[in-house]
DNA sequence: ACCTATTGATAAAA
DNA sequence: TTTTTATCAATAGGT
């Protein structure tokens, strides 16, 4: 087709070899736009020059990516989307977990209660209560041991003091003494508190604010940011 | 180029179609094929019929692969890797997620709390003491709910069997009557010890059984196995 | 699949 | 590059 018939093989001069590529490229081109028009095919073709430019043609109505994932599919053994896939298991698993894990958090709030039958609702009543019994034993330990610390502390400052004071021979000023803190009660007061219960921490007055908000998100005294976080 | 010109549109006779995109196909190919050896190029082609099916061309010493990955260097913001990547944050964002929840159910539980500070533990201790109550309520809701339909049904049934008794003519014989169930105390005595909290509870002496063990993964008296689920 | 009249593509030149 | 045009190649419709 032409002023006369060519070998196909490679055309040594460069500058015929970038205009038979340019012609023929857009002759491809048309004819795959004719293809997919006539014959209603998809048509995804991506040319590299020797020069390294690209082209790219696709049929209407998709992309490159859509016909190449296509192609995967239809050969079988798909180079990305079967990890893809996986991936996307993997997520709706993990969103259904997490779903259920937070329905469980709002059922050991005492939300959402309706759900449950009364043999489940039996069983999460002695489960809180075990929890909260734990959690009420670890709360003494943690005052009772920092008790423990300050009286330590006291103590030895106090000694500290008294020494200082013999050293300078000074007579002892009860304006400048010691004075226990908190109050007249001593730490003891604060553990016998601890060890009340319910009631007894009520009688706290401030309000707990978490050490770190965001993304730890254990606000147990205030709003529970994380179990409201949607993705996707 | 035919016995006739033709119109570039979709052809609706579905045999001449076919029969069309089978020539034009292996004349797109042949074309991309003299293409690579003329003008030493690349060329990626895929190509779906109508039908479905579907065909390849790819120029020697590479393949479809390897001139997409080209393809995707070329155009510089890689498809595949932009959203590969997107997943794989919202995986790594999920996966956190559900780390702290596990982790605040397990302190909901009693476990882990020596990563609490003093402060949390009281915010702790006091949700859950609340949770516990509100649970106990629901607890009483639903066991009087089941009384007084039992009650009723009791009921109904009595008065059936009276009238039955009187319609027969007979006279009442106590070795026939009505036993209310269970024992003497009637129903009220099992709503009594509903409300009875936490050492109540354990006077039950058979174990919680979960309605749906797998998917729902509420196990208030068992193990919790949705929260031993690890992936990846 | 094959045939072939006809249209379409393009090599070489400008 | 694009246009021209002589020539070859592809293919529409029929078998």
């Amino acid at each position: 087709m032409g002023r006369g018939k060519i070998e196909i093989k490679r055309i040594e001069n460069a500058t015929n070899r970038q205009v038979t590529y340019s012609k023929r490229r857009s002759g491809i081109m048309k004819k795959a736009r004719e293809l997919t028009v006539l014959c209603d095919a998809q048509v995804a073709i991506i040319m590299f020059s020797s020069t390294g430019k690209y082209h790219e043609f696709c049929s209407t109505g998709t992309d490159i990516k859509g016909i190449f994932d296509r192609y995967q599919q239809a050969i079988g053994t798909s180079l990305w989307i079967e990890q893809y896939e996986n991936m996307q298991r993997t997520l709706s698993h993990l969103k259904d977990i997490n779903r259920n894990l937070r329905t469980e958090i709002r059922q050991r709030m005492g939300e959402d209660l309706d759900a449950l039958e009364f043999e489940e609702l039996r069983g999460l009543e002695q489960n809180v209560d075990a929890a909260l019994k734990e959690v009420r034993q670890r709360k003494y330990h943690v005052i009772t041991t920092q008790t423990e610390t300050y009286k330590k502390k006291v103590k030895h400052s106090q000694e500290a003091y008294k020494n200082l004071q013999q050293e300078l021979g000074m007579r002892e000023d009860p304006a400048y003494g010691f004075v226990d803190n908190p109050a007249a009660g001593g730490w003891d007061g604060v553990a016998a508190v601890a060890m009340g219960g319910g009631s007894a921490a009520d009688m706290y007055a401030f309000r707990v604010v978490p050490s770190q908000p965001n993304l730890h998100g254990m606000a147990y005294g205030g709003s529970h940011d994380l179990r409201h976080l949607r993705l996707g």
